[in-house]
DNA sequence: GCAGCCGATTGACTCAGATCAAATTCGGCT
DNA sequence: AGCCGAATTTGATCTGAGTCAATCGGCTGC
């Protein structure tokens, strides 16, 4: 929760060894761009917990996920919250129009961000056109998952919801460090209540019901996909 | 529903009559480009429930909405369906990634669209920036709202869910012909309710109970509002 | 080792909204 | 005007998920 930000020494430079070089918004950018880009930058720090940036506060960078988890949220004014989502390594964010944030953003564990101001970031946009295509490409990309989560919302049942979410994050986590049917959830309950639309009962039930099945198990930090299948036929009408 | 397709005539010529030129992506254009411009697209019209595009068609041709309303769908394989937004003139479709639609989409009444060929349309923007920086701002904009959505599916009562559709829908009829508190709903109380995560009577019963409180009063192809500011203490919190 | 905490689980009960089932209203069309 | 079909409203009942309330279990710090 707290604001304080540990700022790399090791700055800017070193987009080489970046671990998302080649899938972020940086995969628009050619080896002289990417020297050039990688000045505007600089490695931010985050514990875990930490808010990254808050709903309406004014923007003032953006920022390109280099390592760990964020809960991305909206909160009504009673306090109900909705996770519009997570972020994971090589996930652009701070788009907006308003010039305010429209989500909150806060680290699930320890996270390493590449924060680019939003001045320089945006002079250097101006004469890119294949970095504004691809920044362009990620919110059309966001777009559709968001389309795709109102379905989940609207329409789903809980254990459909449970079991679209389980299915949604492993592919996500496969896509990022390859196949396996450990899938870890470094996310609370709550997270995923407040991600499904339900309650922290809810899913813990749905959870304890999927493993009596056989279909999953419950280990620390996460859950084992036993019968895949099994889940996906959850997962659809 | 049938693709029956009429062409006006006067094709493409005179974006000069165009009554959303201000609006929608073309107001990134000057006059000699949209001069250009308007040789691209062509004016197709629309009757009542005929579908435009459906989802998982290959996407040939994007749109913008110049007259009339659209709803724009997902349907779960079991036929419940969640309504993802409506579309009015000045929104622009067909943006994707997968080079299918990633939503249906059909008219609600008459509608008149600008239909722009996928490929020379990308050609037209390969060199004009300031064209995708529209599109990229339309994109950005929809995400914003997206989000907004995703918080009433997932953490909003009916009546909340209700009371907030009636402002952001009166909001978008504002912004289109100036301020009124008659707020036409050309969309069917199904239509609502999916869009709300509903179910058509509690739709029906929370207007009659808005009715019955002296907020609203349910009038002949929509409604009126009585009393603005009781109707948004219901939306909030 | 164990006391205290915090997140997760489980159980009992409730309730908002869904479902099922009629009316009723509102067109359009002879 | 009068009839038909569709959309909407209204009523009665049901139920999936929420709420309230204990535990449970794993970690932390002493």
């Amino acid at each position: 929760m707290k604001p304080s930000v540990v700022t790399s020494e090791l700055n800017g430079h070193f987009c080489d060894d970046c671990a998302v070089r080649g899938a972020a918004v940086c995969s628009s950018l050619d080896a002289a761009e990417l020297r050039e880009f990688e000045h505007l930058g600089r490695r931010v720090h985050f514990d875990s917990g930490e808010t990254v940036f808050s709903e309406e506060d004014i923007t003032t960078s953006f920022y390109n996920v280099l390592e760990g988890v964020m809960r991305l949220y909206k909160l009504l004014p009673d306090g109900r919250r909705q996770i519009v989502g997570f972020a994971l390594p090589g996930d652009f964010l701070g788009m907006n129009l308003s010039g305010r944030h429209n989500f909150s953003a806060d680290a699930i564990g320890v996270v390493n961000v590449c924060q680019f101001p939003k001045g320089p970031f945006g002079r250097f946009i101006e004469d890119r056109p294949q970095l504004l295509r691809r920044i362009n490409e990620l919110a059309i990309r966001e777009l559709s998952q968001a389309r795709d989560h109102m379905v989940l919302l609207g329409r789903r049942s809980a254990d459909e919801k449970v079991a679209t979410f389980l299915l949604g994050w492993r592919e996500r986590l496969v896509a990022l460090k390859g196949p396996s049917d450990m899938v870890a959830l470094p996310m609370s309950r709550q997270d995923i209540a407040d991600y499904l639309g339900l309650t922290i009962e809810t899913v813990s039930r749905t959870f304890t019901k999927l493993e009596r099945l056989g279909v999953i198990e419950i280990i620390h930090g996460g859950i084992s996909l036993l019968d895949p299948a099994r889940v996906e036929a959850m997962a659809a009408a």
